[in-house]
Order: C-alpha cells, then sequence, then structure tokens
DNA sequence: GATTTTTATCTTGTATACATATTGCATACT
DNA sequence: AGTATGCAATATGTATACAAGATAAAAATC
C-alpha cells in the first residue's frame, strides 16, 4: 500500500517532467494542485514536496501564496542557451571521453538505438525524450558534481527548443535530424575511442547544427515570387 | 501570526545554508527533523519541503526513508572542483562585465566592502560568507539561467574548501588572501571598465590563488630540519 | 455609469495525527 | 561466543484539518 503511493510519486514526477520538456505543458502555465492530487492519487503534502524539487531543478517556478508555473521562455532565452550550450556540453564530452565506462557506452548505443527508430516512425514528443536520454547518459559518464547542474538545466531547455523549432514537412529538417544522429554515431565512436578532443568538438558541431535548424524554422528559404509582388497598398 | 512563521521559514533556510557553507555542519552530517523543528518552532511539513529545496540547491542530499544529510565531499571533489570552476567562472566573470547594471556594481562595492572588513578582523566563517556574496553579485550580474545553477553549486564547495585548507597562522596564506582581495578590486575595475577579456582572464588568475592555497596547507614548507634526522628506527 | 469597498469563494501554507519503514537491542538459537 | 530473529523505539512519509492569503464578484458610494 505504501509501495503504490510512492510508485504514484514517482509517476507525477516523471509525468511532470515529461510534459515540461514535450510542450504538453507550456512555458508559463500554472499548475493546479488540487486537479494532480486527484489524477495521481496522491494528497497535498507529497505533491507539494515533487513541486519543490522540480523547482530546484529548473522544471518549474514557485512564487510565494501564488502556486506553481512552468519554467517560463522569453526572448532572452535562445541566447542564454546558445551562449552556454557549447561551453558546457563541450566539456561534458570532453569529460565523458576520459571517464566512460563500458556499460555506459552500451546504454548510449541503446539509447541511440531509440532515437533512430524515434526517428523513423515517433512522434515528435518521442524524438525530443530520446534524443534528451542519450544526451543524459553523456552527463553520467562525465560525472563531474559541478558541471551537472547547468547540463541538467539546458537539456530540459533543448528539449523544449526542438519542439518549438521542428516542422515536420520540412524536408531539410529532416535531413538535419538525420545529421544529427550521425553525429551521435561520430560521439559514440569518439567517446569508445577515449579521444577527448575529437568528443569537445563534436559538441561544437552539434550545436551548430541546432543552431542552423532554428534559422531555418525562423528564416525559411523564401517563396521564389518575383520581386515586387509583396509591394504595399498602404504606404509605409 | 503567519507572517513570523514564514519569516522562521526563511531564517531556517538560510541557517542551514550558512551552517553547511562554514562547516558547522559537516560533510555528510545526519539532519535532525525533530530538533530543528523545535529549535525553529516550525512543523515538519515546511521543514520538509526547506530539505527539498536544498537538495535541489546541492546543500543536502535525500535519501529514500532515511532523512536528510549534508552533501559530502569526496576524494574527488578537488579534482571535480578546479576542473569546472575556471571556466564557468571565466563565463561568468566574462558575461558580468558585458551585462553589469551601475546598481550591481554598487553592490558589487559594497561586498568587497565587507569582505575587507571580514579580512581583518572577522571569523573564518565571516571571510568565506562575504566572499561567497561577492561572487554571487557576479553571478547576477552574470544573469544567464544555464550557468546559474552550476555555479551556484561552486560557491557552495568554494565556500567549504575555503574553511577547510585555511590556517590562520600562516603567513603566506594571509599574503593570499590580501592577494585575493586585490583580485577582487581589479575583477570590480574590469567590469565597470566592461573589459570582458580581462575580466575572463581575471577569473582563471583567482582560481589559480586558490589552488595556491590548497598546495600552501598540502605541502607545507617544510620544517627546514637537517638530513636524516627523520630516520626511522624500523625497517621500511 | 464608473470606481471603490466589502464579502464570498477558492487557493496556498502549516500543523497535527496516523501509517509505514528503519534501527537498535534483547533474546533465542546454533 | 557468534549469529540470527523478533520486538520495541524511533524516524520518515502521507493524509486530513484548519488558518491565512489571494481572487473574483456583488454591493455601495461618488
Amino acid at each position: 500500500m505504501k509501495d503504490a503511493s510512492r510508485r504514484r510519486k514517482q509517476q507525477l514526477l516523471d509525468h511532470l517532467k515529461t510534459c515540461v520538456m514535450t510542450l504538453r505543458l507550456q512555458p508559463g502555465e500554472d499548475l493546479d494542485e488540487a486537479t494532480l492530487s486527484q489524477e495521481f492519487e496522491l494528497s497535498r503534502t507529497p505533491l507539494r514536496e515533487v513541486f519543490r524539487q522540480l523547482a530546484g531543478e529548473g522544471y518549474l517556478e514557485l512564487r510565494e501564496n501564488r502556486g506553481a508555473r512552468v519554467s517560463g521562455m522569453t526572448y532572452t532565452t535562445l541566447r542564454d542557451f546558445f551562449l552556454a550550450a557549447p561551453m558546457i556540453y563541450g566539456a561534458i564530452l570532453q569529460l565523458a571521453a576520459q571517464n566512460a565506462k563500458p556499460d555506459q557506452i552500451d546504454r548510449l548505443r541503446a539509447a541511440q538505438d531509440a532515437f533512430k527508430a524515434a526517428l523513423r516512425s515517433g512522434s515528435g514528443a518521442d524524438r525530443a525524450m530520446s534524443n534528451t536520454l542519450f544526451h543524459e547518459i553523456t552527463g553520467d559518464m562525465a560525472d563531474n558534481t559541478y558541471l551537472t547542474p547547468s547540463f541538467k538545466r539546458l537539456l530540459i531547455d533543448h528539449a523544449r527548443i526542438g519542439m518549438t523549432f521542428y516542422r515536420p514537412q520540412d524536408a531539410s529538417m529532416a535531413e538535419n535530424l538525420s545529421e544529427a544522429s550521425r553525429q551521435h554515431d561520430a560521439i559514440i565512436a569518439a567517446i569508445e575511442a577515449g579521444d577527448d578532443a575529437a568528443a569537445a568538438q563534436l559538441a561544437i558541431d552539434h550545436w551548430n547544427l541546432s543552431r542552423h535548424q532554428i534559422e531555418l524554422f525562423v528564416a525559411p528559404a523564401g517563396l521564389d515570387l518575383p520581386l515586387g509582388s509583396t509591394a504595399r497598398k498602404t504606404p509605409a
């Protein structure tokens, strides 16, 4: 009986994490204690503890006397993200290449297989979550107490950014994902070979690819209309 | 009445943070809910929420059904620390120099004054806490969501390492602190001038100084005894 | 009619009581 | 004597009840 409620608490934790990362819960969205309490058959006490923990990990924000909401994404988010990500992830992969243990490499391979499967047949959310798992394992390999907190925080918004800036119809975006998958393979190879310099370089490349995907979204290829076809009817 | 208990909760939070950073609570030490509950006149419910939050920020570790303990310091801690610290703090100071606002610079100056006062007359704990405050303000200036979590985590152990590896009698350690204070002044100047390259370099220098202090502690100057004076009575 | 004040309702925060898990000690057994 | 087992004591986790704050709606005032 106690075992069951402990499992529900863990389920709630995983559920909320997934919902935040896949945008099923939107940035800035309010969370209702009462509703979640009923859905997961938990009293408010353990629920609120889960909120605190998720706030500590960067998924939620707590406001005094005003409940919890999903961490926001502002117009400075992308800039902050791409400033920090290459540096942190470069360090993570460098350390991963130096420290990875055989069973961790096995897990990384399994995660990459899952990622490839999600590319073929999964939803956007499947893709985002399996990609997150891949990177989380590299974080385990690096095993540095002081880098992990920022890295985990980056992975949350990496998933959210990936969900935001992606259109499945776009052919160049599909090609982008194939390239990402090839980079994952190269990362596995570099880690297995213990080549930390190569791993660090692959981190940079991987983020440049992410940035490129956003550019494809924000500034798509032109519609190939002749000059002047968009002339205004009203003066500027 | 409610106001008072909210203040007590905040007091508990600050108190625990300070105790962890000044080693009044040792790494690995167990915390007793019942005792703290009485001391701060709070019920266990809000107390446990504070524990969760502090665990999220890296001060404590929570074990299922086995209570909270202060985050441990292992033999790999120092290595992990000096791997991550220069990179993170370099980035923080670089961004601080780019983004600092006038009122933040004022606060940084005030923090440095407090640090100098602690150097002259304060306890080791005063020194550690005022130094932490100085660096926390540079973190505010940098204002990057993704770097902050690791930076905060570093500051916790920066304080604890400073408390561990310091002997007030040692003259070269005192000189070391004066040099640290001069570096703080230089950091303020670089930030005010918006010179991000200089600020990043000062971050590296500042950590090299910290590392030097540990070396002074671990490998002190010899006692100047003549060779052979420590000859063993038993064979090796 | 618009704005402010009051009141009702809902949400959040805390305390207490109870259920479950862990730990240490005493006793029994090999 | 040393180890195993069971029980008591202690500590942790959860649920419910109550208190305080926030929000929204209705009434009163200008």
